[in-house]
DNA sequence: AACGAGGACGAAG
DNA sequence: CTTCGTCCTCGTT
């Protein structure tokens, strides 16, 4: 699925981590499709059976765009995105995080391995990005982020950005007059049909949209209050439980450093709406939800993490 | 303007 | 009594 962005792999080609890269190379590659061999980076491009694996096997390409030359990671958007968010805390940033040598076989306190550690938070991390990505891109396109919906118009305003973005050979009038749900039907096949040189990828990219608003659906509607019909339900707890799913909720809340317990509220507003919606108050927002929070201070349940930084918020008792 | 710390008070369990 | 929700003041980023 490397192929998924193949104007994007030029950024980082074979790169994938620091010095004992063999940590997250494998462990990413357990998440990727059916990526095999070492240097699988030309796997094949056949599309993700299932959305899920549709949304694990662009973290790779995410992957390289996230990683640079220096070390450093930079959360900047695909090619020439208008995006441009500040660098990662280097102290809790997951990879450099967790130094293993090139072993793979140390266990991590919670009895992973440290890549599973590693590749969790590079998940909700990458995750989150995506989906910012494709929030960004239907604000600029006035597009829904689900496809299904696309007019033949949108259709047309998403294949003129993908292909910009990830510097596709231009499709022309291939897909002309196809709405969302004809588009959405189609197959990798059908792709190819239209579009040979960029069909695939085309494809890849509409299922990583597709999955995406899959699961934007699960937040919006009733999976806010569905997980446990627990009665009191604790502000920690409920925070855990957003932490829990980054493929919903990677945007608005994620871990930091799971590890140590260091979380990150990127979203403020949603995640206080999101508490809300579960507390049924209407009128919660972050003023009244990080009040809470402090309570927690003198409760020894979340402080302050040493270096204090904004919307950064650590449990005393990680799991 | 948003975030952060913490006092005060009351509601609800 | 505990946990929050609400409101508020003042300091910090």
């Amino acid at each position: 699925m490397g192929s998924a962005s193949p104007g994007l792999s030029s950024v980082a080609p074979s790169r994938l981590l620091l010095a004992p890269d063999a940590v997250l190379r494998t462990g990413l590659e357990k998440v990727a499709v059916g990526a095999a061999g070492p240097e699988s980076r030309d796997w094949s491009p056949s599309p993700p059976a299932t959305p899920e694996q549709g949304l694990s096997a662009f973290y790779l390409s995410y992957f390289d765009m996230l990683y640079h030359d220096d070390g450093s990671w930079a959360a900047k958007g695909p090619g020439a995105s208008a995006r441009d968010e500040p660098p990662e805390e280097p102290e809790q940033c997951p990879v450099i995080d967790s130094q293993a040598p090139g072993g793979g076989l140390d266990l991590a306190p919670g009895g992973l391995t440290l890549e599973e550690h590693s590749l969790e938070q590079v998940q909700s991390m990458v995750v989150g990005e995506v989906l910012k990505d494709i929030e960004t891109a239907c604000k600029l396109l006035n597009i829904t982020a689900d496809p299904v919906d696309w007019s033949p118009g949108n259709v047309q305003k998403w294949l003129l950005w993908t292909e910009h973005q990830y510097r596709l050979p231009p499709v022309g009038k291939a897909f002309q007059e196809l709405g969302g749900k004809e588009l959405c039907a189609m197959s990798e096949e059908q792709f190819r049909q239209r579009s040979p040189l960029g069909g695939e990828v085309l494809h890849a990219h509409l299922d990583i949209w597709k999955s995406a608003s899959a699961s934007e659906e699960s937040w919006t509607d009733s999976e806010v209050d569905s997980s446990c019909s627990g009665q009191p339900i604790h502000l920690w707890q409920f925070l855990r439980e957003l932490l829990l799913k980054p493929h919903s909720y990677g945007r608005f809340i994620r871990w930091l450093n799971k590890e140590k317990g260091i979380f990150k509220i990127e979203d403020s507003a949603q995640v206080a709406r999101l508490w809300g919606i579960r507390k049924n108050r209407p009128a919660m927002n972050y003023d009244k939800l990080s009040r809470s929070i402090r309570q927690y201070y003198k409760k020894g349940i979340i402080r302050k993490p040493d270096i204090s930084q904004r919307l950064v918020y650590q449990f005393v008792h990680p799991i």
